[in-house]
DNA sequence: AAAAGGTGTTAAGAAAGCGTTAGGAATGTC
DNA sequence: GACATTCCTAACGCTTTCTTAACACCTTTT
């Protein structure tokens, strides 16, 4: 379990190029989108707001300084240029269009890389969306590791935590007592369903309004419990 | 001719290249401050909060990685590393440590001041905010790395303060014990989980009220240490 | 209606984690 | 080299959390 990461849109027409550096970046963690032209970049980019994009100058349908310039018409994206020329000239005609740096080729992966992360950076604090769960009184932020009942902090032990967030990432569906204690107990042996019974009673005190009529936190007699979603 | 042009630090210490980025910048119409040393270019930074910075990387009383680390504790100023060393390795370690961008030596002018108006595009719009940080009775200036509680000054050792600011870094969240031993401790071994209750300990006792029942310094049992923002 | 299986509840002991103190080692300063 | 500061480490008592057991309950089956 893993927040997706950031989504790289690349746009370039070389095969060899961009095979390189899809492997580079899915390496890496990143999410990742291709084009092959301008006008499918520029496309792609307003339906899918990438975090950041990776161009090349060189492409058959438009000028590369075009699509910087159409982009920055509605976007702050940040937008890394990859191209074979190294003239100055390029470079500051690239940048002075709303590039935000310039690398050419050939390059290193990891100074790809470490540019790209100055990039995030950048377009940063927004970026990284905070996850955050509701449901009725409860709300979770994750980030913080809080929850709040009626806004209204309330502490959980890092069993209850545990096995209160691995329901929400299955919101809405049965989770089986095997898979529960697997994912809170950890694979190794000893954990007995036992346990789950305990804590589950932990957590209705804690979370729920009646304990003993749960609303949300629902036994599924025989398979296991589920986070019930309706109201 | 009203406004007066952004302000520019140069650290470096070659008086050739200084006196070369001087005729560029100031051709350009940027206002300009140099420094020949880490420490003096810190300390300009601090009281003149300028608009970019351009550093060297071979200074001789510090290493210029060290400065960017040190200037990212308080301050998001843009800052472009010059250096001699072209090694990949090199940029890779300055852009992680902070850095926007990185240009080897030899360059042009044109490019410099390109990558120079980028950097200004980035700082731009929001005016950069005192990096002041208050809660309570506490204000601690991160630029001058001062603590006050209710007015008076509180010092810090260089852990301590650390500790400190990586809790404010992430305000309200928990920050897990891992992750405060190679944020404070550095990513080397040895880092022992009891050095942060001695330390926690050594900050309550000189900045909470009742150290003994802290208000904003809290213990997540298990998880690690948060700063509580509410009151 | 009794029995059986699974579930809820409570409490207490065991284990793990934390706070605190203090002394010696390491580091830096003059 | 002497001093001051800061850092590391160990020991001890305390708090929180986890585990375990005993028993009550509820539902379905026979």
């Amino acid at each position: 379990m893993s927040t997706p990461g950031p989504l790289i849109l690349l746009v370039e027409d070389e095969p060899q190029m961009r095979r390189f550096l899809r492997v580079s970046l899915e390496g890496s963690g990143y999410r990742y989108l291709e084009a092959a032209t301008g006008q499918e970049g520029l496309s792609l980019a307003t339906q899918h707001r990438p975090d950041a994009i990776l161009l090349d100058l060189g492409l058959p349908d438009m000028d590369g300084l075009d699509v910087v310039t159409r982009l920055r018409g509605w976007s702050q994206i940040p937008v890394i240029v990859i191209s074979a020329r190294g003239q100055e000239t390029d470079k500051v005609d690239a940048l002075d269009a709303g590039a935000d740096d310039y690398l050419t080729k050939p390059f290193g992966t990891r100074e790809l890389l470490a540019r790209i992360r100055v990039a995030l950076r950048h377009g940063g604090p927004e970026a990284e969306a905070e996850p955050v769960f509701t449901l009725g009184r409860w709300r979770v932020d994750l980030a913080k590791r809080q929850v709040l009942v009626e806004g209204q902090e309330v502490h959980l032990t890092p069993l209850e935590y545990s096995l209160f967030t691995t329901l929400i990432r299955h919101a809405g569906k049965v989770v089986t007592q095997r898979q529960l204690l697997k994912e809170v107990w950890g694979g190794a042996a000893g954990a007995q369903p036992l346990y789950l019974r305990v804590y589950m009673t932990q957590l209705r005190h804690k979370l729920e309004e009646e304990p003993s009529k749960p609303r949300y936190l629902k036994t599924e007699p025989g398979v296991g419990y589920r986070l019930y979603l309706e109201d």
